[in-house]
DNA sequence: AAGCTGTGACTGACCGGTCAGTCAGCGGGT
DNA sequence: ACCCGCTGACTGACCGGTCAGTCACAGCTT
């Protein structure tokens, strides 16, 4: 065997634990759930789980980290290319929704339990958090410095009402009970842009 | 004496356990107070929380909708007036705005544990909580009705752009540190209705 | 190739603290 | 002398986190 075989698939449990766990964060709330539920979703020990987290704390914060990152680095990436602010605007929300799309569960539970969490994780987090509100910020600067943009409000509050808007939509997703189709989620993009860049005016 | 005398100040239990709940879950949230520190924070009997109310959870929806009732009141009462659509939406983001510089404590709690919290409360008020977006979404509707407003989004997505705006400034505020000063209050009504009305675009 | 040993991933019974909700009774007003 | 608004010690369930122990396996020795 050489030294990294990978014959059997290699079962990952600290994977299987945290994939495990943002179904129950989604399904029962972060609070309402038990460590031990997220060790039987796993198919896990209850041991196992404080063997890769220091607690339950830390399983949820995980979660956190590892998915506003790569959206806090989407939103670099789309900034430094050469294209209209508005077009910008519409990847990053694009990308929001379809990150939904591809993960509700974590998604529902990156929104609920720390975006908005005011008291608990949301405290914590505030400073990574607000590294997206600031990326989105600058593009809406680089509109305005363009001309593209009127200067009639600061990009920063411009970067929060298009932020809230976003997660407002989201929410309701996550309110509803049915599934959201396809077109909902084209269409969500287009309007989010249409509704903040061209107001709603005629 | 009457049948509602008013000699005395008269204590009036139950609104000071109201009262104090409000702070308390601001400063801790809900999950992480104790009922005790509920009737501490009264001056009050631990048992008497139980006297007036059948369990916490209860307390926490008399507050929400006391207040939301008002504010689905005065939504519905401002879209009876003979005005501009706009002027409509900019008084009720003044409302809301309002409501929190005068009772920051109250809004917070009812935001962060109630509007966003999908997995409890949330869940339960949807119903009254959709009579605000439904009074917003119908505001909008009369607006693209006189052609005041174009006709690119549908109502009730705009009015979520629109209360999502307003959700994340006041979380903003929420989540900020120093006081608002008079002049972000005032300013934030005109902004929301700036970029929600008249757009980014130049 | 058979035995021996060290390693650490993994297990789950258990503990101690915490808290929502109960209830027996007190005391001031009528 | 009877309410009844009010009190707060108490209880029982619950749950996060601990830790003593198991076991599969890799590598060494003979």
């Amino acid at each position: 065997m050489a030294t990294t075989p990978a014959k059997a698939p290699a079962p990952d449990k600290r994977r299987l634990i945290l994939d495990a766990a943002v179904r129950v964060f989604a399904r029962r709330g972060f609070n309402q759930c038990r460590v031990a539920d997220i060790a039987d979703e796993a198919g896990v020990a209850y041991g196992l789980v404080y063997h890769y987290f220091r607690s339950k704390d830390q399983v949820l914060s995980t979660l956190f980290e590892e998915r506003w990152n790569v959206m806090v680095e989407v939103i670099e990436q789309v900034d430094e290319q050469e294209l209209a602010a508005r077009e910008k605007l519409r990847t990053v929300a694009g990308f929001i929704f379809e990150s939904y799309r591809h993960d509700p569960d974590l998604m529902k539970v990156i929104i609920v339990e720390v975006t908005r969490a005011a008291n608990s994780f949301g405290r914590t987090h505030l400073p990574e958090i607000r590294l997206a509100y600031d990326g989105i910020a600058r593009i809406v600067a680089g509109g305005v410095q363009s001309g593209e943009f009127r200067d009639v409000v600061t990009p920063s509050f411009a970067a929060m009402a298009f932020y809230g808007a976003v997660e407002q939509v989201l929410t309701g997703w996550i309110f509803a009970d049915e599934a959201i189709g396809a077109v909902e989620f084209e269409g969500a993009k287009d309007a989010i842009v249409e509704t903040i860049c061209g107001g709603l005016n005629g």
